[in-house]
DNA sequence: CCAGACGTTGTT
DNA sequence: GTCTGG
DNA sequence: CCAGACGTTGTT
DNA sequence: GTCTGG
């Protein structure tokens, strides 16, 4: 009935919930559907609902850089939940996820299906015309992906801006900023309680790291004070418990 | 039948 | 709403 | 996923 | 430790 080769564009929010969702609060949705893993797709009750066609996900940019490039076309499943207490309708969907492709495997072992060009995307979302079980033919890794190491910067997810996509360079090393570098040389020579500015450091090199963590490293052992004493009793009390009548 | 879950990623 | 577990 | 909060009473 | 917010 509808007219395959037409699309709506709508805004949705991303973890599905589901049209049976009882509660007044979305929010309340007490299980993760921020993805959607392929192979169970069809057996998952909170995924079985909704239309089942996906909305396909664009990177808006328009820059020149990226003026060959396709937008990444990811497959995803939608529902419609009406709130109990009435209100507008709120559309939400998830991302479908596989087994990463071979290129990708040693950064993560999932990846979201990539709808791999114009005919895989109107096929998916053609969810009248195209019979699942086809549907899901185009839900599969694909290698053809190119990728580039970006800075940590992504891992906050209120950052958004074009440095979070920015190529980086991890052969390059890190100078010491002014006063970064100060404040850090301080730490190693000056602050009370070092002996050792090369003392080992916990966790990635090349991350930045905050200063509790410096302080942690390069500081004497806290003398046994009262809270020293008390932490003592706590750890003894745990350590008798765990260890039962062993030796 | 009724009650309760309904999900993914990660890590321990 | 629908499936699973008990 | 990662970062950051994690709470209550009262008053404006 | 665990949940929420982004």
């Amino acid at each position: 009935e509808a007219d395959p080769s037409e699309r709506v564009i709508a805004p949705m929010r991303w973890g599905l919930v589901p049209s049976w969702f009882k509660e007044r609060d979305p929010r309340s949705l007490q299980f993760n559907t921020t993805n959607c893993r392929s192979d169970t797709i069809l057996e998952k009750r909170s995924f079985k609902s909704g239309g089942g066609g996906g909305p396909q996900h664009g990177l808006g940019d328009r820059e020149v850089v990226w003026e060959n490039w396709r937008p990444l076309t990811m497959a995803g499943v939608f529902d419609c939940w009406e709130p109990p207490e009435g209100g507008d309708a709120l559309y939400s969907f998830s991302i479908i996820t596989v087994d990463s492709c071979h290129a990708l495997s040693d950064i993560h072992h999932r990846m979201p299906a990539i709808l791999d060009g114009e005919a895989a995307v109107s096929q998916w979302l053609d969810f009248g015309g195209v019979p699942t079980q086809e549907a899901m033919r185009l839900i599969r890794p694909t290698e053809n992906v190119a990728f580039h190491p970006v800075s940590t910067v992504v891992n906050n997810s209120r950052n958004d801006t074009p440095e979070c996509l920015a190529p980086v360079d991890l052969a390059v090393k890190k100078e010491p900023t002014a006063g970064g570098g100060a404040l850090l040389r301080w730490l190693a020579t000056k602050s009370p309680g070092t002996e050792d500015p090369a003392s080992p450091r916990r966790g990635r090199p090349d991350v930045p790291q905050g200063s509790s963590q410096f302080l942690r490293g390069g500081a004497s052992p806290p003398r046994l004070g009262g809270a020293g004493l008390l932490r003592r009793w706590l750890k003894r009390e745990t350590e008798a418990e765990d260890e039962p009548a062993a030796k």
